[in-house]
DNA sequence: ATCAGCCACTAAATCGGATTAGTAAGTCGT
DNA sequence: ACGACTTACTAATCCGATTTAGTGGCTGAT
């Protein structure tokens, strides 16, 4: 038995949701230790003040001429408490709000062998994906009594090894890896967002990158655009190989053809949009005409569209540019930017839940080593029909071979 | 003695820089546990396997036929070990590295009443703002060997007084609150970053918003705008009422007047540039003409930006706009924003710089309560010399009193 | 009368390492 | 030859909980 209070009803209505009474169970931390703050702060500064320890188990019992085995008992709800009278129980219960006891969490975690906490790896937190998935996953966790660490590793792959390890010297009890990749095999359950290596044991969550793929082309085909430039994912990024296989599928389907001379790959690792401007300033140095193009992200769309900009060619009237992800602003772009979104926020907490899961009922869930994301095509203001003269050239272009 | 080796090291070359040893030791970890682990999968599968248990200090010492204190004392270099034989302390860090012995942070912890982990709490980690500040406080704690812990309020006084609390509970050896209001006195050290209560015993670093306002409004002063807008900050952000107080200090120097009329404050609780919109139309409406917009921050410039093309007025040949904090895209907006700069990322790494330091030597530093960062003003396009029209208008109106 | 069973607890081991106070054996000086 | 010092360690306590295996006293059934 471990954690907050509760265990035991936990238990006897295992079948509520757990949120609920995680919420419950927090809401009573929290209801407690106000209150006994409150006293404590009018009866002259007593506990909780600078200088003054903390109470612990022993000094409880010390006080209620008990031992510290029944107080713990009593407090964690054991059954093993089941035949202590009530009013013992209500005197500790009354005696821990007075002193506003709080467990020693390492102590438990150290005897429990479980810290209530996460480790979380990503490539930079300032970044606006990681970020996102960030705050899926904190929502979840938090709710459910869990902290997590973090750490960035900044694509070094000495640091993409050395963080787990350290995560791991710290006793977290799981990892959640964000657009990283992954080769390890942990003593401990691992959730990668993003991740695309299949390590067994390993649960990923990731994106439908075919509907990705349709979403994006199929619209750019309808609107008439047949001459399509792309601007390839870093190789670093975990899903630029995925989700280009799935363009190159799905152009197939739709019987467009890509031009090598239209792919541009992004190259330097910075969060800024200048890597994209450059890798269409690469795109257009080839003088290889097109109508659209299709960013990694919505980072690089930014830069591109800056760079078509300067190149002297209008968004969407002589280039239609769709991006990819739906981050924060890029509805606010000017034009908005027309893009693929990914439920960022779901999947970290989608990531969240099952690792708890795992963490909970190990063993279980080993099935679906894989959950699946639906992107959604959010239509605003970087596309539209492709121009006529252009359209003429595609047919004419069409109809020749 | 505590945390990993080279304690002796550092008492004895105190005077080298901290971050340079830091670095030594985390590189010393790192090579010792790759060099085992690749041992140990060699020789089949051998620790750091999932199922088998990580070696600990008593099995260590075991196999050494020493005691634990010995093995203890040797691996922190205490000044106690001193007497002992060096092939001792060989075979010692030998067994030590064959086993990839790796202490439990826990114990130590526990032991230690230090946990190397501190924590953060900010009102939305997804954010921008927060998001860069995080990084740069990563930066210095991991380089320094401790981790962090995040949560997020979302501006929910519940969750500012709780999570403190439960990141006290976790033993954490101190705090940073990024742009959230703090009145708690704790037994931890606190760093607040941008925080402007004054609570003593702790530090705030905060943006010299003299300087920051002297920068926005000269600028736009020298482009002869004489009537300009203001998107103030919500109030529960905790820089709203400062930064206001200093533009209307910078302003009367100027010799600029305010019109309350032109004067919106943004007031949802989004990260969105919606919110900047909502109060550029509550200014339009209001129909009292101005030629220049001062805005909290770039979210809500954005949001003003597409609020005033809306009504039909060009940024900037009508309007010029000037931002705050120069996020990361705000170069990439079109027209590039000009904005003042925060140095958020810095601000996050003196902010943990100073936290360690009240850590490191408690009772030390009490006296600068307070670290100011300087702003810089970034020119790009959403500023212009005001138009004729507006200029004559501002001359007439400027002589007439 | 006796034995089983319950009640209300508690002693003691454990988690894994840090640290202080010692101790036994050997060396050196006088 | 004896005390002082050094050398090379170790025993024991502590950090603050959790948890298992009891234990003594009392009740009730046979």
């Amino acid at each position: 038995m471990f954690l907050p209070p509760m265990s035991i009803a936990e238990t006897q209505a295992q079948k509520r949701t757990e949120s609920r009474l995680s919420l419950a169970r927090r809401f009573r931390l929290c209801e407690i230790s106000s209150v006994a703050t409150k006293k404590a702060n009018k009866s002259g500064h007593a506990a909780g003040r600078l200088g003054r320890k903390p109470m612990s188990l022993r000094r409880l019992a010390e006080y209620l001429a008990l031992s510290p085995a029944t107080v713990s008992l009593v407090m964690n709800r054991s059954t093993v408490a089941d035949s202590i009278p009530q009013d013992t129980k209500d005197r500790i219960f009354a005696a821990a709000r007075k002193f506003n006891y709080r467990p020693n969490f390492l102590a438990r975690s150290l005897r429990s062998q479980r810290s209530f906490t996460i480790g979380v790896i990503v490539p930079e937190v300032s970044e606006g994906y990681s970020a996102t998935v960030m705050s899926g996953v904190e929502d979840y966790l938090l709710q459910e009594g869990y902290f997590y660490l973090v750490a960035s590793h900044r694509h070094r792959h000495d640091l993409i090894d050395e963080y787990p390890r350290l995560f791991l010297e710290r006793s977290v009890d799981g990892l959640i890896a964000v657009d990283t990749p992954w080769h390890h095999n942990l003593s401990v359950p691992v959730v990668t967002v993003s991740g695309h290596n299949d390590v067994k044991g390993v649960i990923n969550i990731v994106l439908n990158h075919q509907r990705a793929a349709e979403c994006a082309l199929k619209h750019l085909f309808q609107l008439g655009h047949r001459q399509i430039a792309f601007l390839k994912g870093q190789p670093f990024s975990s899903d630029t190989e995925v989700r280009w296989a799935n363009i190159e599928k799905v152009a197939s389907q739709l019987g467009l053809s890509i031009s090598s001379s239209l792919v541009a790959q992004l190259e330097e690792d910075s969060p800024s949009p200048e890597v994209g401007l450059k890798a269409t300033k690469r795109l257009l140095s080839s003088h290889e005409p097109f109508t659209a193009l299709f960013a990694f992200n919505d980072i690089s769309a930014m830069g591109a569209i800056r760079a078509l900009r300067q190149a002297g060619l209008r968004v969407p009237d002589d280039v239609s540019v769709v991006g990819f992800d739906d981050i924060q602003n890029a509805a606010y772009q000017n034009p908005g930017l027309t893009t693929v979104r990914q439920p960022l926020r779901e999947m970290g907490r989608i990531a969240a839940e099952i690792l708890l899961r795992r963490i909970n009922r190990p063993g279980s869930d080993f099935h679906d080593r894989r959950t699946t994301v639906e992107p959604e095509l959010i239509l605003r203001e970087t596309t539209c029909r492709v121009p006529n003269a252009a359209r003429q050239a595609n047919e004419s272009k069409g109809r020749k071979p």
